[in-house]
RNA sequence: GCGCCCGUAGCUCAGUUGGAUAGAGCACCGACCUUCUAAGUCGGGGGUCGCAGGUUCGAUUCCUGCCGGGCGCGCCA
């Protein structure tokens, strides 16, 4: 249950009944009013700004509409008292059954307790990663992928239905270099010697396995012919080997895409053209000529008439070439046909997880995607900034010109996948983010990866003793779910309740915002609130978890150890993290 | 020059889409281990939310202008 959610119809439903008996007007605008935590628990449970925001159209002040509703309120069962404060808000405090009753639905919903159906099945596609195929994923394109996969995550538990996509940039000039650059290992493979690799090819040692390959494939086949003949087949071949290998770091991540687009085969299959049809149809179009951008030194700047989008009209600040010189089309061409392919596809809404890089293209995507589809698509960019690698606090050089860069899979071996995964979630995307290779695998407070899985793998060893001491019946879904969770009345024990009752909440509004950082932080305040309830068990034995002397606050106690157990694993599963059984070492 | 992102405690960062006395961690000071894992917990000090205006019942949050940092800026991808 979304409690915030819960009690807003709630609050809608009195105010209607007050405006039937007459105490306010009729038809008053209900869409802000909103029941939220207070920001201070000594507050109460829940604060509704109601009174506030519907004082001026029903003429009245915001304490005197307050004080019509806080009787309604207080009538409702579930609620305790309501109390005005402050400018006019009312203050809910629930009985303390209902918050008990929350851990029911933890203990009956497990593995789906926060899933919703808020989506109601709508299409989004998710595109991430998509980085050039000229090479292995760097580390640079861990948060990418981890940020795209867990809003996809998140998207599927909200009850979307969700296409996660990589879109493979094969069209461009540097997969030509790519083929090149492969060309020379393949003739290295042969037996030449390639002393060094000349500026304007990929250096990087990986490629050397490409040109075996394709001396395995294809033997001296291309060694004697002119380019032109090799190629479109060398291009084909390194790219595929690219991706190959970029589809299996991505599985040592743990993200498994749905669809590959290929860039090639949406220009051979005349895309572009569809999409610039599309626009033209729209009187988007227009020859013209482009004033030269300022601040920055062009030397070789030359005025030329060019085929134009109005991006202007749709809040770019210039309009945007689609043509080259040569008559090719732009990049920015190419990214309109596969917008406009993607809302073909049926999904209205984009999202595309892109690095900080991609900051000026924000607007004129936005604009593209909504002319060309007549605004019936929209499209949310996140933009990633830097992860900065350290070793101790000191950068970890690196040089992708000279081949020398950490990789995704480098990564992943140093400190396991899950670590990679949360860490990349503990700040938010367009925050930069320092990755320390040290403190990410330190055991410590510090480290909130070790923090979280820490509180899942006491609440596990507390399962297994309590399954030796008694049995395992005892954990058993029915005895769990018979407990008398009235026995649950120490304050710890009422805040991790409280806390474990908002995750619903938490996981649809980092579905809603696309903001999975959310369930990161979230996770390490459950995982103090139990750790606080641990630490008293230290100081008074009375309030361990299992007592010999009482078998009944022992069941309720393992109800709430299991329910913990439950939200936890939920939460990192949702951002592709497997909990920890155990961590001593 | 223009655009985008950021500016919150000494440091690293949250802040539930505009709410009340702005929160964590680290660092600093002081407590707690014959214990279901002390790899942890509790307490303390520490703030002009970059600056100045505006919008309104109410602004860290929205708007405008400055200041400071990062990224990007035709025919590359």
């Amino acid at each position: 249950m979304n409690i915030y959610k819960h009690f807003s119809v709630v609050v809608r439903n009195v105010l209607q009944d007050l405006a039937v008996a007459g105490g306010i007007p009729a038809g008053l605008d209900l869409a802000r009013v909103a029941v939220e935590a207070p920001r201070e628990a000594a507050h109460g449970d829940l604060a509704t700004n109601a009174a506030m925001v519907l004082a001026k159209a029903a003429g009245m002040k915001p304490r005197d509409l307050a004080e019509l509703l806080v009787p309604r309120l207080t009538a409702h069962p579930e609620i305790v008292s309501a109390e005005i404060a402050g400018p006019g808000f009312i203050n809910l405090r629930l009985t303390e059954s209902f918050w008990r009753d929350r851990l029911k639905d933890v203990l009956v919903e497990g593995a789906t307790y926060g899933d919703s159906d808020e989506g109601k099945g709508r299409r989004v596609n998710v595109e991430y990663v998509s980085a050039n195929p000229t090479g292995p994923l760097t580390a640079g394109h861990a948060r990418g992928a981890v940020v795209g996969d867990a809003i996809a995550n998140l998207l599927v538990k909200t009850g979307h239905d969700v296409c996660r996509e990589y879109y493979i940039n094969d069209a461009g000039a540097q997969v030509d270099v790519l083929a090149r650059s492969a060309f020379l290992r393949y003739r290295e493979a042969l037996g030449e010697t390639i002393a060094e690799i000349p500026s304007g090819f990929y250096p990087g040692e990986y490629l050397k396995a490409v040109g075996q390959a394709l001396v395995a494939r294809d033997g001296a086949k291309w060694r004697d012919l002119p380019e032109s003949e090799w190629l479109p087949e060398l291009r084909a071949f390194a790219v595929a080997r690219m991706m190959e290998s970029i589809e299996s770091d991505l599985g040592a991540l743990g993200v498994k895409m749905d669809r590959f687009s290929s860039e090639r085969a949406l220009v051979e299959a005349g895309a572009v053209e569809r999409a610039l049809a599309e626009l033209e149809r729209r009187g988007l179009l227009y020859t013209g000529i482009l004033e030269p951008p300022k601040g920055k030194q062009l030397d070789d700047w030359e005025p030329r008439e060019q085929l134009l989008f109005r991006s202007t009209e749709f809040g770019d600040d210039v309009d945007r070439p689609l043509a080259k010189a040569d008559g090719s089309f732009t990049y920015f061409a190419n990214d309109i046909a596969y917008h406009f392919d993607k809302f073909s596809r049926h999904y209205p809404l984009l999202i595309d997880v892109v690095g900080a890089d991609h900051g000026g293209w924000v607007k004129r995507i936005t604009a593209a995607v909504t002319a060309v589809t007549d605004g019936k698509a929209s499209v949310d960019i996140k933009l990633c900034q830097l992860v900065n690698l350290l070793q101790e606090g000191q950068p970890v050089k690196m040089s992708k010109r000279s081949g020398t860069f950490v990789t995704l899979r480098d990564i992943i071996d140093e400190v396991g996948r899950g670590v990679v995964r949360f860490i990349m979630l503990t700040r938010r995307n367009d925050q930069a983010l320092d990755f320390d290779f040290a403190k990410v695998t330190e055991q410590s407070k510090d480290n909130p990866v070790f923090y979280v899985q820490y509180a899942h793998a006491r609440c596990r060893s507390v399962l297994r003793l309590a399954a030796e001491q008694y049995s395992a019946a005892i954990l058993a879904p029915e005895s769990l779910l018979a407990a008398d969770t009235n026995r649950l009345d120490s304050p710890e024990e009422l805040d991790l309740i409280r806390r474990m009752a908002a995750w619903p909440a938490v996981v649809s509004g980092a579905a809603e915002a696309h903001e999975p950082h959310r369930i990161a932080f979230y996770l390490y305040d459950l995982a103090a609130s139990f750790h606080q309830l641990w630490s008293r068990g230290k100081d008074n034995a009375t309030l361990r978890f299992l007592l010999e002397s009482d078998r009944s606050l022992t069941i309720a106690r393992l109800a709430l150890v299991q329910s913990v157990v439950t939200v936890i694993a939920g939460g990192l599963r949702a951002i592709g993290v497997e909990p920890a059984e155990e961590l001593r070492s």
